[in-house]
DNA sequence: GCAAAAGTGTTGTCCTTACACCCATGC
DNA sequence: GCATGGGTGTAAGGACAACACTTTTGC
């Protein structure tokens, strides 16, 4: 065991899930020793797997996300994330990036699972288990050249009625968005490289839904020594033009804090 | 928007990810409006689709996964996380809680999701889509009757060498519930109703491996006021009997942290 | 009485919060 | 010169970290 000092910003626990299920199952067979496993593998259901991507990106002070409409006639052009099949042999991750740069063109950009969704009636052609990708992207380093099935940056504060069960795809994106910034700078891939203070605090208040003190914050950041100063100054703005920041992401990785603590 | 008070504990942030992909990608095929939803899902491939348990117990001091021995023949008796296919029809949750169900009789658990492991390779006898769930559950509360496979409560920190990337799959359960134990109140998932706030300790040291200071700790457990005092001692113990404690449920459910801040 | 663990308080430090005024720029 | 947001400091309160001695029980 390591000696431990418990670090200042200290001991902090949250949401708990005490999850009970009354459910009553047969005692599992008993195989034995199985050698072929082939035909065992082939031997099991199988069911279509699927990644969607839910594309975060900021603009205008709002945080968006990229939708298209279904083209399921079913549901009749609602809002639909973008997602694909998973090919044989490729990786899941592979996947999403694949959807990422069939839609925006980029291919580097921040990607990350969130969770699983299969419901068996949540697809309505029959199962489809699908996989949340959540990814930030910085909406001004690309343009949408392909508008197919009218494919557009949604306000996610404005999102409601989407196709199949995406709507709670985007929510659960959304959430896990909210608690991910808060521990990751995150934020910066949803920013361009260069930045002022003010458009980091406004992309913290729309994403956290929260007002902060701009003293503080700004001093928080400054504390935190992980923004370089470009000496740089905004252009074209109608008021007094605020410093441009570049977010050291070396001395990021050197220095992560090792967490640990309680608090509920 | 939110009047914020930014809470006492304060702004965290700890990990990132800053992924970077290289991929060069077809641009997507346009489908035009598909009538026929059902056909379209058949026409999709198929795979097969696992939940693995990663069942946490704790016992002796330490934290235990409980694991069977593989009944394919070519793992050659490694160890492997107990598992099924998800049947037609089934909840993703409810394969997870039917797995539990059957190899430990309890239906009252702990369970989370955590992520999937998709790799085309994981499997030998083909792709198989596995989904990693978490449990937590009292070793005291049940008693392992069938041991098919060898069935047994394995320590974690000298777990090595197991079937499958079942190994990855219970280290990325490990770091998950390292994570949340220090934001959620799991860990009482992990104890008998009631404990006494050594065991608590102990199961905190062991969870995290570090060396807690025991007046601190305890101090932060009374000052969340989260613990009931049920006015009973430990019996049998061979030396000064601590006093019990059940955990209050119902208080922290009321009053859930609403947590925003900022701490990389 | 000895071993083993229970139980208990204080102090210093650091972080967070709350809060108000002047400054630079574009128009 | 006016509107808009940029930029700055301080004081009070709260949480955490460090640290040692007495008490209770079983043997």
């Amino acid at each position: 065991m390591l000696p431990l000092k418990l670090v200042p910003a200290g001991l902090v626990i949250r949401i708990f899930c005490y999850m009970k299920k009354k459910i009553t199952v047969p005692v599992p067979p008993d195989k034995g020793i199985i050698k072929d496993a082939v035909s065992l593998v082939t031997s099991y259901p199988k069911v279509p797997l699927t990644v969607d991507c839910v594309i975060f990106g900021f603009k205008e002070n709002k945080l968006k996300v990229l939708l298209i409409k279904s083209d399921l006639d079913m549901f009749n052009g609602k809002l639909s994330l973008l997602g694909d099949i998973v090919q044989d042999n490729e990786e899941l991750d592979a996947a999403a990036y694949r959807v990422l740069k069939q839609r925006t063109g980029m291919n580097d950009v921040f990607l990350d699972q969130v969770r699983v969704f299969g419901s068996p009636k949540r697809h309505p052609g029959g199962r489809v288990i699908t996989i949340a990708y959540c990814s930030l992207l910085n909406i001004n380093h690309h343009e949408l050249k392909i508008h197919d099935n009218d494919l557009h940056w949604h306000t996610v504060s404005t999102l409601k009625d989407m196709a199949f069960d995406h709507k709670q795809i985007v929510d659960a994106c959304y959430t896990w968005l909210q608690k991910r910034i808060q521990e990751h700078p995150l934020g910066f891939n949803l920013l361009p490289d260069k930045f002022s203070l003010r458009e980091l605090q406004n992309l913290y208040e729309a994403i956290l839904g929260v007002t902060l003190d701009r003293r503080n914050f700004r001093k928080k950041f400054a504390s935190m020594d992980l923004l370089i100063d470009i000496d740089e100054m905004e252009q074209d703005v109608p008021h007094r033009p605020g410093k441009l920041y570049k977010f050291n992401f070396e001395k990021y990785e050197k220095n992560k804090r090792k967490w640990v603590g309680i608090d509920f």
